[in-house]
RNA sequence: GGCUCUGUGGCCCAAUAGGCAGAGGCGCUCGACUCAAAAUCGAGAUGUUCUGGGUUCGACUCCCAGCAGAGCCA
């Protein structure tokens, strides 16, 4: 007991809450789902880590101020109290002694540390690209940020905009992102670590150098990456980004430009995921300029390709026609020739007879040195000679980008550096951290746009270097910056002197439990793990991974009603016969899909907490479906949680009138509670509550019904309700302290130990074997638990239902699995 | 198009290592209580385990192929 005490378990929940104005059910289910652990955790002795916080910057407040005229602080803080008062009010123990608000100077001062150690490691820098802009919220989004080419956040149609930010250098740490993935393994679902080695998307290939056929000033060679140097002698053409710096270069004086330029215009300013996907209608344009392939001396013509992005290797792809359906579509497109180099069986040798590229594996043909060589082993062997010769090289890229967090907006972390016309970039002085936000901005006359560049003083400061007039840096932080690190925070939230205080982060992190929505798959949780490889190399922390186990919540769904004519319908909205209330027209009843408010299937947890008590929600949440499942909303079940509450209730009364000071007997409610908490022990531990609770349910059915006779039974009867009480109570815990207190416990029910089953009183001495003939279930037959297979075979071939099947057939085998089945295998 | 997950009574869902298909809830039917209803208590019914193959003495479970739905990537 001793060694778990010492041992200190850490639990977060996905320990924060994006600040709104209420909760949602799917947030409910979510700190249901921690507080059940936490709880349990306690009760076996550990010393449990579970705080609670606010990711408190971001758009909403911005948005809130913007409409409202509401200080962004103002409306978060008054959204904080709320949300405070619902969680208090759900029962969850949190440890509100280590509540932490990211808006809060004293956090995001740390972040701002943070922020420009990583500058001093080269890890934070800021360069001039095109990025992702959303135009409703007037900011820049990261690639994660973007969701089939609208913004995560509003939906707004993503464009792309040449920017100056800042970047995270998160691509220095792919590799070990991906390799520690491994470490994760059997800890986090498999799914979400194959979300993560898709996301950083490491592939293998090589850097080939083509010299161009006329240089372009100091430019005299153009660089490709390609996956597929085996297939370098099918080399046609070559196709570029529209943004590759050369792009315009290429057509200068050729008579092409003003076609080039227009072609580049048009595709830059396409959604870069519509670009690249399948169905896209590739599209180029001829440079008029040519490179030619080193290995084989071939000069091809330059293209620009819309299917082409800057982001992926150089920016510019070795066209093989023959072997990439793009480069194929492209090929037929504008009549470029297609060389067959790879061959199997049914591949023609002529290029023009290919119906579709031939992207399979085969034998290198057309390909000088390498005929013969099969294409895989050439991948290596090519390389080899490339670098040999000094025309390119092996090489690892990643689909990875940099993570750039400038954002162009009021409500976050502002970005602690001075740009100074003299010095450059001046990180602003560590005893002048943090730096605030400035309050008064005047969101009455807002239209748009930054408003700390807006802002009449607060960019103007003095460079910190040479005291001259310079100006800050106007962008905030990415909200992602203040998830990356807050659950290492939590272990010591008011250190005044340090990021953090070694001692308590080294006792509680990492984390040993993390709860979350999937929808955090690639974002927040590869962002964290980034972040706790940088703190762990800036010397503040000792692990490379921060959550060990990780728990991906289902969705909280419910059915859509809708009708014709007032389109989708709240379920308030629809009357009890199905019909709408407005018109009395049968609302049409969709799928069951998760909860949103376009579709209006929603609810308010609220309304139940008020009506049913949080008892109730909580448990509901919990009974149906296992944690990584969906759970559908219904309120018949939640009526039913509550029904059952009530009895839970009522049996107990009863069975605090029953004790006595007769010892107990081992009778059938006293072995049925230790048998469930055997199976709630342990099912607890797996986060099956929904089985937990179906064993819990049988005990209190059989302790309603059980009438005990013997002062010794009814000793009985109150000690499975308490055992009950105790199993359910992280659950119900308002309910189960009351029932404590009327079990006469005299203790607060929520320091109780969890109690030990006694194996002897489950044990039995005898069980119902299943006895199938040829795999058939024909007979069942009383066996002694202890019994040997050689005793049980004699018992079941001496059955005579069993022998009545098995006839005059010779039994070939016989298999005994003990405590269960028996089975003769006959013929 | 690729990868992953899910598919079990009318519905939500169990079945821990391949071993009796059913724990629990909702709904339904019947009964008790009631003048009646609600509430409560008790009893009961409900199957091509998505389909088709395979492995096995035995498959909801493992393998292959498909169908349907969801998620991620393109």
């Amino acid at each position: 007991m001793a060694e778990h005490l010492a041992r200190a378990w850490r639990l977060h929940r996905e320990g924060r809450a994006r600040t709104a104005e209420i909760l949602c059910p799917g947030d409910v289910r979510n700190y249901s789902i921690g507080d059940v652990v936490a709880r349990t955790r306690r009760a076996m002795g550990f010393n449990v880590l579970y705080p609670m916080g606010w990711d408190a910057f971001g758009l909403p407040a911005e948005n809130a101020a913007i409409k409202a005229h509401v200080h962004p602080a103002e409306w978060t803080y008054s959204n904080i109290r709320q949300m405070r008062s619902q969680l208090k009010a759900l029962g969850y123990s949190y440890d509100w002694d280590r509540e932490i608000a990211t808006c809060h100077p004293e956090y995001f001062r740390w972040e701002q540390k943070i922020f420009q150690e990583m500058i001093d490691r080269d890890l934070a820098y800021r360069k001039s690209s095109f990025v992702n802009w959303c135009h409703t919220c007037q900011t820049v989004l990261a690639n994660e940020q973007v969701e089939n080419g609208t913004c995560w956040r509003c939906g707004e149609t993503v464009v792309q905009r040449e920017l100056v930010q800042w970047f995270l250098r998160i691509t220095a740490y792919a590799q070990s992102l991906l390799d520690d993935l491994s470490k994760l393994e059997g800890g986090w679902p498999e799914k979400v670590l194959t979300m993560q080695r898709n996301w950083i998307g490491r592939s293998e290939g090589a850097r080939v150098r083509f010299p161009l056929a006329q240089p372009v000033g100091e430019v005299s060679e153009i660089e490709v990456f390609t996956t597929r140097p085996d297939t370098l002698w099918g080399v046609t053409f070559m196709s570029l980004a529209a943004e590759h710096p050369l792009a315009l270069k290429l057509a200068a004086g050729g008579g092409r430009e003003a076609e080039v330029t227009a072609f580049v215009q048009k595709v830059r300013n396409e959604d870069r995921t519509r670009r690249t996907s399948d169905d896209f209608e590739k599209e180029g344009c001829f440079t008029g300029a040519y490179v030619t392939n080193p290995v084989n001396g071939r000069q091809v013509p330059v293209y620009i390709a819309n299917f082409v992005l800057m982001d992926y290797g150089t920016g510019a792809v070795m066209a093989v026609p023959a072997h990439d359906q793009r480069d194929f579509d492209f090929a037929k497109k504008y009549g470029l020739p297609i060389e067959v180099v790879i061959k199997n069986n049914d591949t023609p040798s002529d290029g023009a007879l290919l119906t579709a590229a031939m992207v399979e594996s085969g034998t290198m043909v057309n390909s000088g040195p390498m005929d013969g060589e099969p294409s895989e082993s050439g991948k290596a062997k090519v390389i080899a000679y490339l670098k040999e010769r000094a025309f390119g090289d092996g090489t690892v890229h990643f689909r990875l980008r940099d993570w750039g967090i400038s954002r162009q907006r009021y409500w976050g972390t502002p970005i602690p550096v001075i740009h100074c016309p003299a010095c450059g970039i001046v990180k602003v002085p560590a005893d002048q951290l943090p730096v605030r936000l400035p309050d008064d901005v005047d969101w009455a006359s807002y239209d748009g746009g930054s408003p700390l560049l807006n802002h009449p003083t607060w960019k103007h400061v003095k460079c910190p270097s040479c005291g001259g007039p310079a100006e800050r840096d106007c962008d905030t932080m990415d909200t992602f910056m203040e998830s990356s690190w807050y659950y290492l925070r939590y272990t010591s939230p008011r250190c005044t002197d340090g990021i953090f205080d070694r001692p308590s982060l080294d006792y509680f992190a990492p984390v040993d439990q993390y709860i979350g929505g999937v929808e955090h798959a690639v974002m927040h949780l590869l962002y964290a793990r980034f972040f706790t490889k940088v703190l762990r190399d800036l010397g503040y922390l000792g692990f490379d991974e921060p959550f060990r186990n990780l728990l991906t919540q289902g969705m909280v769904t419910m059915p859509t009603a809708r009708c014709d004519k007032h389109d989708w319908l709240f379920p308030h909205e629809v009357n009890e016969d199905g019909s709408c209330i407005h018109c009395g027209e049968p609302a049409k009843l969709g799928r069951v899909e998760k909860m949103s408010k376009s579709k209006k299937n929603v609810v308010d947890p609220q309304t139940y907490i008020e009506r049913y008590g949080a008892d109730t929600v909580r448990f509901f949440v919990l009974s149906d479906s296992p944690p990584e499942r969906d759970l559908e909303w219904s309120d018949s079940a939640v009526e039913g949680a509550h029904k059952f509450l009530q009895r839970v209730w009522r049996i107990v009364q009863e069975a605090a009138e029953s004790a006595t000071s007769t010892p107990s007997t081992p009778c059938v409610p006293l072995k049925t509670a230790h048998r469930a908490l055997k199976k709630v022990t342990s099912d607890m531990e797996r986060f099956h509550f929904n089985t937990a609770l179906a064993e819990i349910r049988v005990l209190f059915s059989e302790l309603a019904n059980f009438r005990p006779e013997t002062d010794a039974e009814k000793t009985a009867v109150f000690e499975a309700a308490c055992l009950g009480v105790q199993m359910i109570a992280p659950f119900a815990p308002h309910l189960c302290e009351e029932c404590w207190e009327i079990l006469g416990k005299g203790t607060l029910l929520a320091t109780a130990p969890w109690p030990a089953y006694d194996e002897a009183l489950i044990a039995e001495n005898e069980f119902q074997l299943v006895v199938q003939v040829n795999g058939k279930v024909r007979d069942r037959l009383m066996v002694p638990t202890d019994a040997a297979e050689d005793r049980v075979r004699e018992l079941v071939l001496a059955s005579p239902k069993t022998r009545e099947f098995i006839g005059d057939k010779q039994v070939r085998k016989f298999i005994y699995i003990p405590g269960r089945l028996a089975n003769v295998v006959i013929g």
